[in-house]
DNA sequence: ATAAAAATATTATAATACAAATTTGTTAAA
DNA sequence: TTTAACAAATTTGTATTATAATATTTTTAT
């Protein structure tokens, strides 16, 4: 089993399990073994176990009865957006199909986000909007600037700024997508400073609260990447072919 | 503490603790009792409190430490994508508020839901939503018939035509939302047909693949149920301003 | 052949014990 | 007096064992 440092032995297994399950290695036809065994298996105690079971019970994947064993719930119980669920299922899964889900989400929820904080104007809340653009704009401008960190703080104020707790919510989610994004993105090095000059401008909307246009270049930006996706699916999908 | 059918122990004293973490009973100052304290409180185990501790831990409302005890997250960490969350939280707000963030959340998410339904055109899934509309006119155009339930479905179908997991993820919040929404909503006997009406348009523009029309006649939907809802806060905000 | 009863397997709950971790208090040394 | 080292106490973490509840399977009786 895999030692991960800070997590108790519940945890692990809870980790464990989580992932065998969502890389199918446990499925709804086979279920998952006895507590009993599981128990042999990894050499731990029952309290253990059925710890990890309840940790997994609670996200969705499983559940259990009496003399029925530990059943698999279908797939879409899974609560997607829980993080760990999230993170096992993109270690299991072709990240580029998964990452064009992902932007479809971002393309729903952002735009209507940074809307939302244009029509809100809450001063604090579009501060620390301007906080992260600055960082982007100084990253842009020095040559060996990492831009990645500012940015995903750019999005997640915008989120908070809405005002919705809803969205904000989203803020793992998509910081976990801006990560994978970043993965299959290899920016030219002049880039930099035409994605801070795109995001001033959805700042600037929020700013002076013209919600609409806040919105559509928040689309725009997204969109751009869901092109550059689409594109590399594409590119993919004909490699497979002419193979 | 409240019996409630068909759910073990470990389960009623996690939906206890839940509710009393999300109605401020314990916040993240005072904590929670250790787990010695909670056998005694609830008069059980602590096999059962652990495996509760761990269920809510989860759901990223709680956390616990050794000589530390366990201690409450901050509200911005719990998943209220969590079906149980949610309803803790609808249990102990002013709904009407809650109801407002949900429809911001629908009115991003339905839309583009719609319009990946329109694209995708798959053939099955679209079949489902013309079943639920024909449930719904079969209803609207009974005296007592019961639109509710194929409202629902409809709106399901559709989040699961749109082929993404995460829309798809969000039938029970929305769900919810619906639930809520008719508790604040006393449609006059008439309005049936013209609910009905109007689903059916988004069923036809999805049908014919116009992805703009669907989103747009989806956003109108939502839209009208937001303008109600604000009406409604703003009367009971005069209403206790007068007071 | 069917229905009732018994045996069985598996999770649910309980009780107890000890280990680990971290805070707090105490003592000793500088 | 201050600091460092150590001891004690508290609370969760893990393990073990036992019994109860539940649902399946098998056996038995009619």
């Amino acid at each position: 089993m895999a030692r991960i440092e800070n997590l108790n032995l519940s945890q692990q297994v809870t980790n464990e399990l989580g992932k065998a399950i969502i890389n199918g290695h446990y499925t709804a036809e086979t279920g998952l073994p006895t507590e009993a065994k599981l128990c042999e298996e990894y050499g731990i105690s029952r309290t253990a176990v059925r710890e990890a079971v309840k940790m997994l019970a609670a996200k969705g994947l499983i559940s259990s009865r009496p003399r029925q064993g530990i059943r698999v719930e279908p797939a879409n119980t899974w609560n997607l957006y829980d993080t760990s669920v999230l993170k096992w299922l993109l270690e299991s899964s072709p990240t580029l199909y998964v990452l064009k889900e992902f932007l479809q989400v971002r393309l729903a929820i952002e735009p209507q986000a940074a809307a939302l904080a244009a029509k809100r104007a809450d001063k604090d809340a579009i501060a620390e909007i301007a906080v992260a653009l600055e960082k982007m704009q100084a990253a842009a401008d020095a040559p060996d600037g990492e831009i990645h960190e500012a940015d995903l703080a750019f999005h997640t104020a915008i989120l908070f700024a809405s005002g919705n707790r809803f969205f904000f919510q989203l803020r793992d989610f998509i910081r976990t997508a801006l990560n994978v994004s970043i993965q299959h993105t290899t920016p030219a090095k002049g880039s930099k400073k035409a994605i801070a000059d795109e995001h001033f401008k959805v700042y600037q909307a929020i700013l002076n609260g013209e919600a609409e246009r806040a919105k559509n270049m928040m689309t725009y930006m997204i969109d751009e990447a869901m092109s550059f996706i689409e594109k590399e699916i594409a590119e993919k999908e004909s490699q497979n072919a002419s193979k």
